[in-house]
DNA sequence: ATTAAAGTCCACTTTTTTGGTAGGCTATTT
DNA sequence: AAATAGCCTACCAAAAAAGTGGACTTTAAT
C-alpha cells in the first residue's frame, strides 16, 4: 500500500497540474483545497522540489508549481521520491536493490515471481504521468 | 514491499512444498533449515493453517503439512492472508475495499492507474502457486 | 495412567516506520 | 526595513512490524 504521504504527494501534484502555467501556488492553499495538514505538506513540496520534480519561489508571490510538463513526470518517479521501492522485494528492486539473505537469486522462485509482477507494475507506472491524473 | 514476515511465510512454504506428502514437518525444523525465528514462525504457520492453506498435527510425529496439492494454492493469497491487501490504494482493493476521503473514485485519475496496476499485478499473483516456488 | 512431544494461545516487549508539529532561518519582494 | 513565503532542523506520538515468554491442550508411546 502506498503510504498516506505518497498519496497526499499524489493530491498536492493533482493541484499542481491544475494550476500548470498559473504561476506559484500557495503550499497553504494546497493545504486547504487538498485537506492535507500544512506542516506535513510543507515536507513533502520540499521532497518533490529536491528530486527536481517541482520547482518553488520565496517571498510575495512565490509558492510552488510543476518543473516540467505534467505529461513529463512520470508516476513511478513520485512513488519512488516520496515512498521508495515499487518492488514487493528488495532483491528484485532496480533503484533500491538489496541481495537477499538465505535464498539464492537464480533458484528462487519467489524471485522469479516479483520480477515479474515488478515488470507489469513499472510497465503501467513508467508509461502514465501527472498528466493522467486529471485526465 | 512485502513484509518480513510474509517473506518468512514463502520460505516456510518453500520448505513444506519440497516435503510435499512425506509427513508432518516440526516447527523446529522448518525454523532451523530455513532460519526463521522460532517463535515468530509458530505464529506464521498459525495463520496459514486457520487460512486453510496448511494443517497440522499434534503431539509425537506430528508438525505442519500442506492441506492442498501445490500447484493448488495461488501465491496471491498466501500474501492477502499474511500481508494483507495488494493493491497500492484501499479504494481499489478487492479484498480489502475502503472508499478514499477526498476523492471521486469516477473522476479520480490515480485510482485508474491503481486499478491497472492491481489488475496486472493479480493476473500474475492469482496464476502462480506454490509450486513455482521450487519449480 | 503417565510422560514427553508438539502445536495452540495470549499477552507482552522492543524496534522501526509513519504521521505530524514547533519554531527559528533564509531569501525575495515592495 | 518590513512583510511574505519557502527552508531547515529537530522533535514527538501513535501505530505497525518484529520478536519473545510462558502456560495450556492434544496426541502418542510406554
Amino acid at each position: 500500500m502506498l503510504s498516506k504521504k505518497t498519496q497526499y504527494a499524489f493530491r498536492a501534484l493533482t493541484h499542481l497540474v491544475e494550476n500548470y502555467n498559473k504561476g506559484p501556488v500557495l503550499i497553504s492553499e494546497i493545504s486547504k483545497k487538498k485537506k492535507i495538514p500544512l506542516k506535513f505538506l510543507e515536507n513533502i513540496l520540499l521532497e518533490l522540489k529536491k528530486a527536481g520534480i517541482l520547482e518553488s519561489k520565496k517571498g510575495k508571490g512565490g509558492g510552488y508549481y510543476l518543473k516540467n510538463d505534467p505529461a513529463k513526470t512520470h508516476v513511478a518517479n513520485v512513488i519512488r521520491v516520496v515512498d521508495g521501492p515499487i518492488s514487493m522485494l528488495p532483491c528484485v528492486s532496480l533503484y533500491f536493490y538489496q541481495r537477499c539473505k538465505n535464498c539464492d537469486e537464480k533458484t528462487c522462485g519467489l524471485h522469479d515471481i516479483m520480477s515479474d509482477v515488478r515488470d507489469a507494475t513499472l510497465h503501467i507506472l513508467e508509461n502514465r504521468t501527472l498528466k493522467d491524473l486529471v485526465e
